[in-house]
DNA sequence: CCTCCACAGGAATTTGCGGGGT
DNA sequence: ACCCCGCAAATTCCTGTGGAGG
């Protein structure tokens, strides 16, 4: 796999293996930098589950970047294969609950992750199903295959409300599951995320509750060491590594973002056709990485939202003074000129409020409701998080 | 302190989609 | 082939609200 002669240009000079600075890709564990007591504590938290016995529910906090996923994925693929041992069946799923924040797509995404419908004929349709017959064929599908699930909810706090848990950590208890069983891994950003679940919620789920603290610079430094092999020999100049834990470790100690930022630097320096990563390419990676984010957190949104936070970014820089908020109707006018060049339709002024309300929830804008007094009403004023251009460059790339 | 009004946002409704059941 | 159902996106309808000027 390590494909360093092409026919379709020169050799890599600046990559060996560029997959192991992908974030989503799993690594063995001794690569799992300073989260060793972490991962024995889940392991003990889950361990009834190797037996083929019901495990304990795991509820786990932290920043972004800070191993909560990462360790709940490879724990699991552990516990699968030590059950395995056992003769005891386990599947994962993993879902992440941003994508899929009503109940309805959540169960479905968790019925299609666990089934195979070769193995069980359980087909999983993408709609038209009530969410109770999403459910039905849920636990028809696990008593089939798994004698354990283990189900990881990644951004549990984006779900819209509890109903989901409440069915999952039921049914176990009323019977709905006779021979399997299972366990769920919630994970979440927000530390008070505990206080707004309802109570029946509250006592099964957090059986075990875990905080991740961020990475600080030298962790980080370990975990860009540990992988930095990604690059050939004599790439990385002097102080690159200890510049990207530098700008990741001012960002509440965001792993990934170390990653992402590392691997940009490699690609610019590879563009721009030189043997070596500077701490220039890192500087031009920062940026590069903010926008990227930002690109994938829009192309999740429906198409007008792009429109719309153009929109904004366009207002903003006309602006261009100090306070650079902008008011929905002052948005939704230049909104309706884009979607004119567009040749699309505008949508209707209340549509338009609950994706612009969408965007702030994605802390991709800031929201404040300001009243303007006399015979002049209420108003949202919406301002950009990031720089307009760097917002508008994002867009361009979705 | 009350008023006034453009806008906020909740609720009901429509539209379109992809399935079931018969 | 037909009708009916649930969901999500979008629209329509309508009541609630903030706060400077009276």
């Amino acid at each position: 796999m390590s494909g360093n002669e092409s026919f379709f240009g020169s050799p890599d000079h600046i990559f060996r293996n560029k997959n192991l600075l992908r974030v989503s890709h799993l690594i063995e564990g001794d690569r799992i930098i300073g989260r060793q007591e972490e991962l024995q504590s889940l392991a003990n938290a889950l361990r009834d589950a190797v037996e083929g016995y019901q495990p304990n529910h795991v509820l786990i906090y932290g920043k972004t970047g800070t191993g909560k996923s990462l360790c709940s994925k490879y724990i699991t693929k552990d516990l699968t294969e030590q059950a395995a041992d056992n003769g005891v069946s386990v599947g994962v799923a993993y879902i992440d609950c941003l994508q899929h924040t009503t109940e309805t797509r959540a169960v479905r995404t968790i019925a299609k992750e666990l089934n195979d419908p070769d193995e069980t004929g359980i087909k999983i349709p993408s709609s038209g199903l009530s969410t109770s017959e999403y459910y039905d064929r849920l636990w028809e599908t696990l008593e089939q295959r798994v004698d354990v699930a283990i189900m990881i909810l990644d951004e549990i706090d984006k779900l819209e409300n509890d109903d989901i848990l409440m069915q999952l950590s039921r049914a176990v208890e009323s019977g709905k599951l006779r021979d399997s069983t299972l366990g769920i891994i919630g994970i979440s950003n927000k530390i008070r995320y505990r206080d707004d679940l309802n109570e029946r919620v509250k006592s099964s789920l957090s059986e075990r509750e875990f905080v991740f603290p961020p990475y600080d610079a030298n962790q980080l430094q370990d975990i860009l060491r540990s992988r930095q092999d990604a690059f050939r020999e004599e790439v990385l100049e002097q102080g690159v590594i200890e510049r990207v834990s530098a700008l990741a470790a001012r960002e509440h100690g965001d792993a990934r973002k170390a990653i992402d930022i590392l691997r940009f630097a490699g690609e610019i320096a590879q563009e721009s056709d030189e043997k070596t990563v500077s701490i220039d390419h890192v500087n031009r990676a920062h940026e590069r990485e903010e926008q990227n984010r930002l690109a994938e957190l829009l192309s999740k949104q429906p198409y007008h939202s792009k429109l719309l936070l153009q929109a904004l970014a366009f207002r903003t820089q006309q602006l261009n003074d100090g306070s650079s908020a902008v008011p929905t109707s002052d948005i939704y006018a230049t909104y309706e000129h884009l979607c004119e060049q567009e040749g699309a339709d505008p949508l209707r002024i209340r549509r338009v409020r609950d994706l612009l309300g969408e965007l702030a929830f994605l802390s991709i804008t800031e929201q404040e409701r300001k009243g303007k007094g006399h015979a002049r009403g209420a108003h949202t004023l919406h301002e950009l998080v990031d720089e307009p251009d760097l917002v508008l460059k994002a867009c361009n790339s979705v």
